[in-house]
DNA sequence: AAATATTATTTGTATATGCAAATATTATTA
DNA sequence: TAATAATATTTGCATATACAAATAATATTT
């Protein structure tokens, strides 16, 4: 019985994936107070914070595909949460009144989330993971 | 711009899933060698080793929902690389003459896998962060 | 300047995953 | 023993994400 729990607590992939689905569902709950999934609150801080961005910085800001990252802009924009303007082949992204009007309560929600997992880590032990997962996230990515 | 890419670095959500997603693709090529997704892969093996599982065991083994391992088991059964037995209410999971013949081809790729990542980040630094990443889903799923 | 290569974004399609409800079975209580 | 509660699994539906190909625009080369 814990021999099938510990067989693959020892892999990356799987330990990776498993704390990102649960970290996640606690950030479901945690911007459900602005019904935005995680990612879409994201974008939403990120363009409040940098008007005008690329497209494809975003892309890169978030780890994610180009091809997400559109995504996520249709949906938002239909919400009139972001606008997207083409310049050439660039697509630039700025706030709205609306992503404005919403900011602060996604910065608190998202302050809520950090809150929520520090208390049962401890703020120095969550700080250094995230930093650990973080940079090893990088390094990954550049192979 | 740097200021873009570590906005949210230090959040535990961002982190977690940018390290999930990009392990994944890592896992995605290493078990591309049986025409397998990870996650499928992980079932094959977990079934392997232990014949006559319950399918809640494995949803609990693997982290994931009783509705995704179901979702799983019915492809990989029409792939013939598992056989579900109906008891009563439970479904227990069996191996199958294929799921055996590729055990060991299945088992290669986890290795190569690793041998991926822990060559990029060292074998101690990986388990370690592994580990830590291991202990702090369950800390935050009892949550 | 025309042809070609590079770059940025979007679109078509596929898939993994989860929630909530439905179903089916077993256990418990009255 | 009949009624109810608890448990295990499956289904209907929704969604996030990615890959590969298509499109569109700019840069580079000849």
């Amino acid at each position: 019985m814990s021999d099938k729990k510990n067989t693959y607590c020892n892999c990356l992939y799987y330990s990776a994936n498993a704390l990102a689905r649960i970290i996640t569902k606690k950030a479901e709950e945690a911007f459900s107070v602005v019904n935005l999934a995680p990612s879409y609150a994201f974008v939403v801080m990120t363009v409040n914070k940098n008007p005008g961005l690329q497209a494809g910085e975003l892309a890169e800001t978030m780890m994610l595909t180009p091809s997400t990252v559109t995504r996520l802009l249709e949906k938002l924009e239909i919400q009139e949460l972001v606008k997207r303007h083409t310049e050439g082949r660039l697509t630039l992204i700025y706030p709205t009144a609306k992503s404005v009007e919403i900011n602060k309560k996604i910065e608190a929600a998202w302050y809520n989330l950090y809150q929520n997992y520090i208390n049962i880590l401890g703020e120095d032990t969550a700080n250094q993971l995230t930093e650990n997962i973080y940079t090893t996230a990088l390094k990954l990515e550049k192979t």
